[in-house]
DNA sequence: CAAAACGGGACAACCGATTGCACAAAATTT
DNA sequence: AAATTTTGTGCAATCGGTTGTCCCGTTTTG
């Protein structure tokens, strides 16, 4: 048998009364008000608190649906001095990895009720600084970044530790004891891709690493000279050159590589966005590519795949993996800080990822061009 | 006449005393006490508000620097019921396009203080709702959204509109009356890349647009229509076909296209993406792109520049332009409210850009394919 | 010389929710 | 039947600022 529905229902509509209408979101005293009970017996009614009769949990409940009522999150993270917010600092979203990340982080986040801050610092520490300060200031409950290339010292992060607020490292993770930090094993990886390339006949590796004092670019050079090494290859530093990055850089390195009297028979780029620009300079070069020289790189981007020239081998390093984890992390350490454990200050979690070796099925597009 | 300055200020340290270092920040209420004032007077100092004298002020203004004093944002914006935070609803930041809007809009949004709380609706309009509503219960000052492909109706959207929370459109705008929008005008966009393939001796040409409903697959319809008109070219209905962004879809309506007893001599599709996709099918086929059928696209991103063959021309839509412009109109918007100025109910902003066409030259390592 | 104007600052309400405490009424125990 | 416990609810403080109002002392004005 259906209920009479009062009048109001078609005036106002299912879920908000004319105040609400009139401006903004109807509070927690408004509901008290019309229920002529007080503010309290309404918010603990909603909490479910044992101490409230079921009647009036059950009034106040239909009134606070009926009516659409939200409780106002600023008001409730002002008074707990939480924000529920994670900041965010990437260097740049448009690369693809940093944006796979981000999904990662995203989708975590939305799980645990967080939701993330954004900012970019275009890989430069000084605009790091910035946006970093930008957080904190937003006061954001937790701070997940992955670093600047050319951040080296950390003072604008390492000032969080003194207001507890975690902050999580992620893939450009730096060379600090005790902190939290989740990033992909570059060192493994790097030295599994020289026996892979070695197993293919390969035994003049160059690698085109990034910036000297990037981390990163240690990895990658650890790696390398424990591949090698493993190979029983000799070690030969001319073999090894650094860009900055730029187009310019890459193809002037590349030309080192070409001049050597022993010149390469395999080039590792620092990634696959390295790898395009050493691939447009290596066919101007008319290097047959994957044939005169194989070419690896690091991230296995999706987008390779529609390049002409993707890597032989790229080493998938798990972006969307990385961003779940690092925001796991990060809801772990807030979780234990809410129920008193501190024990996140002493023992850092640390999460190392294993990359995998991903060899490219030759395009078939390309075949056809090699064939024509 | 210097006042007797207090011992707490020797023992408490330059740039943050004790109590910031046990726990959380300094108050305007710890300010105060030690300037033995009220914490109304230290607020109006901050403030400069006239009715405090100099003096006043500067010992205010002093201690606060000296002891690294952060006022509360939460606390003000919660008072001020604003958060100074724009929600940023996007299909999938992993597309390009929307990965450099993303950085027009960051840009912005800094520079007026404003921050950006982000989420992705994956393209699909359920995730949408749950996204918004989450922007929603975090109480944003305002929500920029580029619309999901299956979005039709708007009532997730239109319901900001009772809590005065201003939405501006993105790109992927509806077709709803009195809104804010910025978007690229592919009408006469379209109209002209037909133009240009008319140029070209083109007479045949084909559009794979995106799914029926879309307001983006719309106008592309209609400049297409007009492009055909303005040539003087017969209308022929069986030239336009609908994707839905999948490969294999993509794959299936080129078959129905190459089927016709008039095959196209020009495909334009309804972006970079599919572009990629419809070409791989197109070499699949073995056709010579760019010679045996031109191919046009939407977007200009960077990557084609990478591939192997990037469309012969492709409509640039400045998305960091949109993006900043989206944030301006935001900006603009909010701060007129402020000043209790509502007139932005009334008369929505809307921003047309007039997409530029980008004829790709032809790619180097690509010529010498073709001469191999 | 009294009244008005002004300068400087304190008081207290407020934003919306949470929460410890108090207190009355009802239920239970002694 | 008195004492105690339980139950249901209200009061008021609190989070960290902002802001209207009031008050007191000094200076200016009539």
């Amino acid at each position: 048998m259906l209920p009479f529905i009062p009048v109001e229902h078609f005036t106002a509509g299912p879920s908000f009364n004319l105040k609400t209408m009139e401006n903004k979101s109807l509070t927690i005293k408004e509901i008290a008000r019309q229920l002529r009970v007080s503010v309290s017996t309404v918010s603990r009614a909603l909490a479910d608190h044992p101490r409230i009769s079921d009647i009036t949990k059950q009034r106040v409940r239909e009134l606070a649906s009926e009516s659409g009522y939200e409780p106002n999150r600023q008001a409730i993270f002002f008074k707990q001095q939480r924000t529920r917010i994670i900041g965010i600092v990437l260097p740049s979203i448009r690369q693809e990895f940093f944006s796979q990340a981000i999904c990662g982080i995203e989708e975590a986040a939305l799980q645990h009720n967080y939701t993330i801050l954004f900012g970019q610092s275009y890989d430069d520490v000084q605009k790091e600084r910035e946006v970093v300060e930008i957080m904190k200031k937003q006061r954001v409950d937790g701070l997940i970044i992955s670093l600047a290339k050319n951040t080296h010292t950390f003072d604008h992060l390492t000032s969080f530790d003194r207001h507890k607020i975690p902050v999580v490292y992620f893939d450009r993770v730096p060379e600090l004891p005790r902190v939290n930090k989740v990033y992909c094993d570059l060192i493994s990886g790097t030295s599994d891709i020289i026996s892979w390339l070695y197993k293919q006949g390969r035994r003049r590796i160059a690698l085109i690493n990034g910036p000297e004092k990037m981390p990163a670019s240690a990895d990658r050079l650890k790696g390398y000279m424990n591949g090698i090494s493993k190979q029983k290859l000799k070690i030969d530093m001319q073999l090894v050159v650094n860009s900055d990055f730029s187009k310019e850089k890459t193809a002037s390195v590349m030309d080192e590589l070409f001049r050597l009297k022993s010149p390469p028979d395999a080039i590792i780029s620092f990634n696959d966005y390295i790898h395009m620009d050493v691939i447009q300079h290596a066919r101007q070069k008319r290097i047959r590519i994957n044939t005169d020289i194989y070419f690896a790189s690091y991230a296995n981007l999706p987008i390779t795949g529609y390049t002409s020239y993707p890597p032989k081998i790229s080493l998938e390093q798990y972006p969307v993996k990385q961003g779940e984890l690092a925001m796991k992390i990060m809801t772990d350490i807030l979780e234990r800080m809410n129920n008193g454990d501190e024990t996140f200050v002493s023992e850092p979690m640390e999460e190392r990822i294993k990359p995998t070796i991903i060899s490219h099925p030759a395009d078939e597009s390309n075949q056809e061009q090699f064939s024509v």
